[in-house]
DNA sequence: ACTTTTTTGTAATTTTACTACATTTTAAGT
DNA sequence: ACTTAAAATGTAGTAAAATTACAAAAAAGT
């Protein structure tokens, strides 16, 4: 763990004195740094020794480890946390918190992501004769964006975001067919039921949603992240951005086990749409 | 620059001391940072000043301060960069690195948004009578996703990805209406005409679109950011990333700026899902 | 080959961090 | 409420580390 993480999580197991240093160094971490351990305990208004005993309650060595420490901290600019957005934020807060926090979401996401699981989704999808995107409200914009990365790949995809047509699709479904169902809650009963019944036809039903939720359960594969959504605001926000990352992740997948001749079709679709833009003029 | 690379570029300005310095230092640099100048000097079978000389000859202000900079170079093990995927690579390889330059691009966009700009198009937008969002391929997905948030407002929203709707749609926009155009290249014919016919009906346009292009000359307010997008694939990725968190900020920025009161507004669309939904069984 | 410049090292100085011990503060027990 | 033990903090001295000033050696130029 983050040596400021440390200070911060651990700051009400510190002594009177050990909490005036803490305040100090989160205050202005980039300052302490170059500060000598006199320079820090005159800001705190302690010792010199309290600074050091500070520093050995970290598991450093003494001072001069701690700087080290700390500077490796820092070393990734302003680390990225799920700083909450607050009321009375200027636009340049709001813009900063919210992209920190996609960030360090999408770190916790990455590092919850199992490859093997994402091999054997890909597996599945290049095999699939048909494949189908289901989603709701924001999962529904997901998968949306995949129908719009698949299609490219000249493979059946189908995509609806309407209750009624993805039963119907799903009865439809038969072996060889793949549906990906997308759901951050995993609890959306309509769902949960398309999942049921396309499994019934013999489908392969992949789940992108969290584990251990009714949905997982019905999936013949489940793609899960870790994702700390902030619920103050009653949006999603950082799931659907993971999302999205793995079905880039998937659909780049895709390209690389159908080998490089498949690339050049890829390139075919995008440059039929020339036509439909105006000219680079450089 | 990291100063670890730049020790390794500046190689053959060294003087036969230094370049011994500067060997060990790169053999083992994890191991230095924990050394004190003694240590070094010896391991180089060189005097302490020498060492010293030579953290000033890389503009550190002595030792301890070079040892900081080292520490920091190391801590960014794998700095977010924009890393391309490669033909042989695992899933475990394509994943991190997808996630990698989803995260620098995002660093990117970040930097080039201007926050001057959000706060006026926020302003407008809690201002509007209607909202209308238009996208046509990977951007429609945005605007469809612009659509599920602002939706929750309880303000007039409109999201279409038929060009023809949008065309009638912008027909019959007035004043105090507000079409949010989405489109990275900015060269999309159909939209650029869309973004004139809006204008014509003295609706306000906002361009979520690179500056300078045929699109961002129509409108009455661009939003632009500066995104790497990897062309290797022929698929939007980072670029509609950087967009749907552009959306989250305007979001946020419009509930904000609405106060407390309706964000209790908010958590009614979010409860109203509940009877849809699978209870949580902890 | 000699002079000048650059590089490197030695020794002293200064700065910095740490240790041992004393004092104060806090908490616990009677 | 008072006493005693334990924990926390500070003071002063010591040790270690880094830096400076200067001298010696090496390299480059004339």
């Amino acid at each position: 763990m983050n040596i400021l993480e440390k200070i911060a999580n651990e700051l009400d197991t510190f002594s009177k004195s050990e909490r005036k240093v803490a305040e100090v160094i989160l205050a202005s971490p980039s300052t302490v740094i170059h500060a000598s351990i006199a320079a820090l305990a005159k800001q705190a208004n302690i010792s010199e020794p309290t600074v050091n005993r500070f520093c050995r309650r970290l598991d450093t060595k003494g001072y001069p480890d701690f700087k080290l420490h700390l500077a490796q901290s820092l070393a990734n600019g302003t680390p990225y946390v799920n700083r909450h957005v607050d009321e009375n934020d200027s636009a340049d807060e709001y813009t900063a918190k919210i992209f920190e926090s996609t960030m360090a979401n999408l770190e916790m996401a990455r590092k919850s992501l199992d490859s093997g699981t994402i091999n054997r989704s890909v597996d599945l999808l290049t095999q699939a004769n048909k494949i189908s995107f289901f989603g709701l409200g924001a999962s529904a914009v997901v998968a949306h964006d995949a129908q719009n990365k698949f299609f490219r790949f000249n493979v059946p995809v189908v995509y609806f975001d309407d209750v009624l047509m993805q039963r119907m699709s799903a009865i439809n479904s038969t072996q060889g067919d793949v549906v990906v169902l997308i759901s951050h809650t995993g609890r959306t009963k309509s769902l949960v039921e398309v999942a049921s019944l396309a499994r019934e036809n013999d489908a392969t039903v992949i789940g992108i949603t969290t584990e251990g939720t009714p949905l997982a359960k019905e999936c013949t594969i489940v793609l899960s992240m870790d994702v700390a959504e902030d619920t103050d605001l009653y949006m999603p926000m950082s799931s659907r951005i993971a999302q999205l990352t793995l079905v880039d992740i998937l659909a780049t997948g895709f390209t690389l086990r159908r080998g490089t001749k498949f690339r050049d079709n890829l390139k075919k679709v995008k440059d039929s749409l020339r036509s439909s833009r105006f000219d680079r003029k450089e």
